[in-house]
DNA sequence: GCCCAGGTATAAA
DNA sequence: TTTATACATGGG
């Protein structure tokens, strides 16, 4: 079990099962984390926070106990047993299990739903530096700056914006997407707890009928935006995952627990891009 | 310069 | 209903 030790700096962490910092925020789930060399610096939910990790210790500096408590714990999911899951998943196959030999350090993030829904709006056809550099540009432009920070911009405000408004950020065709999306969430067209409580085959057909959302970004909300654990966005990559190792089967077969599974596998196989020879 | 990026909308076939 | 192309921009 995971024990907590205050200092001055902030909270220290030991022993907390299957939590990877680099493995958890390299992973392409979240855009406004950056690796400065050892230490990883973030903005969540206009909270600014530096993470980084020393073997089985990991320090949260500025966070206390309570604040720990109150918000990251959450944030950072420790309360799902991913021992529990990577375990399941190891007995499926030889190659989910060293997927997760080497992946399970990996946790999903329990992102805010519209920052998640706008983030992988500009993740489509796009490389991961240039989608942080766009988060960015938005956050710094139009987010509220409280505490040293920018805050992610609300739905209300971009809603108001105009494609011309967008330029500063470069998201090139994304900007009417963007603007589609924020309309929509402000207007409560769309809306995360009604998401939360519906299936997932009906909120991903809501989350489409914003412009740019296609099934890809929507099954991307659903897993990183309202953790939901059984969403599997498939990219031409996992296709190709699939058709390889799991011929003819859906993602069903991995569960409850699929998009964790996706994670590993889209991972691993993009550390052994081998594994198709 | 050139290819491509954890896609999607739209126009053909 | 399936298959091709354009899309804005800039990273490597």
């Amino acid at each position: 079990m995971a024990e907590f030790l205050q200092t001055s700096d902030g909270l220290e962490i030991y022993d907390l099962n299957n939590f990877d910092i680099p493995q958890t925020l390299d992973c392409g789930q979240c855009f406004r984390w950056d690796n400065l060399g050892t230490r990883y610096k973030g903005i969540v939910s206009g909270r600014g926070i530096e993470a980084y990790q020393e073997g089985s210790k990991i320090s949260l500096l500025g966070v206390s106990r309570e604040e720990f408590e109150f918000f990251w714990a959450d944030y950072f999911d420790i309360y799902t047993d991913y021992s529990k899951i990577a375990k399941t998943f190891s007995g499926m196959s030889p190659l989910m299990s060293k997927a997760v030999g080497e992946c399970s350090g990996i946790r999903i993030l329990k992102q805010d739903f519209w920052e998640t829904l706008c983030s992988f709006i500009v993740s489509q056809n796009n490389n991961i530096p240039r989608i942080k550099k766009i988060i960015n540009l938005l956050c710094t432009n139009f987010g509220e700056y409280s505490n040293g920070v920018y805050a992610f911009p609300s739905p209300e405000v971009l809603a108001g914006l105009s494609e011309e408004d967008l330029l500063v950020i470069r998201a090139g065709f994304r900007a009417k997407y963007i603007i589609d999306a924020a309309q929509k969430v402000a207007l409560g067209i769309v809306n995360a707890d009604d998401l939360r409580n519906t299936n997932i085959d009906e909120a991903v057909f809501t989350l489409m009928k914003i412009k740019g959302v296609g099934i890809k970004v929507a099954q991307c909300v659903m897993l990183y935006g309202l953790h939901d654990l059984s969403a599997f966005p498939v990219d031409v990559w996992m296709k190709r995952v699939m058709d390889k190792f799991f011929p003819g089967s859906t993602p069903e077969i991995f569960g409850r627990y699929a998009g964790v599974a996706q994670q590993y596998l889209y991972h691993y196989s993009r550390n052994h891009p081998e594994i198709f020879d």
